[in-house]
DNA sequence: GAATGGTTAAAACATATGGTTAAATCAAAA
DNA sequence: TTTTGATTTAACCATATGTTTTAACCATTC
């Protein structure tokens, strides 16, 4: 159950609407008027609360990067296989973005725009832990249990095949006339499809 | 030989500028003046060849939305099978695309943030012929040449693959460390690897 | 209930920004 | 050379927009 809008403190019903209009309309297009109207308050508010509009939008684009990295990356630690951790990741991180579709745009965007100084400042102690799984890799490769292959290829094919639906979304509605509810029911099937073409092109 | 800042008319500097803008920073932060000081002309100059700010964005919008349709559409209409469609297909994509590597993220993102009216009216007249490549696929898959597969997720696996890397550049760059050749090489890299995924991943 | 300190809003402010105007410039035609 | 029409510029305009100010409001404390 989500909060009503009347049982928010000012500053969450500032946050809520400031995520609902940056989302949609990035940094550049997003207006104070905007989230001040969104969240039903005096626009002078949202600088007593967020000294400016580069600070509310840290905090937010602070809180969407956190929807953006996958909430499985500890089973990259786990005791299991490649295939099986390819297989949970992929099925996890689609349903993961399933939730919060707008994020992937909105973030991949957004890191392509604002200054790296800004960035380095936001997203510092945020780097997964690989070298595990790098060494697993290489381990059963050697086992001849999956084919050699570039782990950044990997990395490519995998987060490729997740997330750019969703950043093209709007397109491929667009293109292929489908609606929202039949996008997601694709999106659905691609929980089982992506993480079976991976492995079927490494295995050996 | 590209034409130097001297030798193009002010119409060409305009849309040379305004090109390199957009692309850099979108509808909503690209600025009337940037692009004149790109130019190296006055910012009235502009609002004389071009009305508004909306009709030169429509202009480039238009150009730059060219350079991301595929230049090997036709290729689904030669006579070749359904394996070497998609090998030359995402090869020269891919190609294309390294050509002009900041195309897709921005036409991405206006497509999200343009109203929808906006968008059909550029974007009338640019449907691919696509129902002789479905047939060709139902044909082969009768044949037991090709596995039975869904045709928007062949569609969005391709996509996916070739073009998600470009839209991600920035953020790969950034967990990978890899700087702007590295990348490249890693795109050369995947002008083979991604039809070999595909082509492996329906070959019956 | 007066005082206090945090909270909210209306209005004002400064600047940025897209767009316009009117004059200067320039090249080609007469 | 003069004229004419297109090109280019500097200055200006109106509005949008992020931010600040000032005062009203409101709950809590003394």
């Amino acid at each position: 159950m989500v909060k009503s809008k009347k049982d928010q403190s000012p500053e969450e019903k500032i946050l809520t609407a400031a995520k609902k209009v940056f989302l949609a309309k990035g940094m550049d297009g997003a207006r104070m008027q905007d989230i001040a109207d969104e969240a039903g308050i005096n626009k002078a508010l949202l600088h007593y609360y967020f000294r400016s509009k580069e600070k509310l939008f840290e905090t937010i684009f602070l809180e969407v990067a956190n929807a953006f990295v996958p909430k499985v990356i500890k089973l990259f630690e786990e005791d299991t296989t490649v295939f099986e951790k390819i297989e949970i990741f992929c099925r996890e991180y689609i349903n993961q973005i399933m939730q919060t579709p707008y994020v992937p745009i909105f973030i991949l965007n957004e890191i392509n725009k604002q200054p790296e100084a800004f960035l380095k400042k936001i997203l510092t102690g945020r780097n997964i832990p690989v070298e595990k799984f790098l060494a697993q890799l290489q381990k059963e490769i050697k086992q001849k249990i999956i084919k050699p292959i570039e782990p950044v290829q990997l990395l490519l094919n995998v987060l490729s095949l997740c997330l750019f639906p969703f950043v093209a979304r709007p397109m491929i509605q667009l293109i292929t006339g489908m609606d929202k509810n039949s996008f997601m029911a694709v999106m659905e099937q691609r929980k089982k499809e992506v993480p079976k073409l991976i492995i079927e092109s490494i295995k050996k």
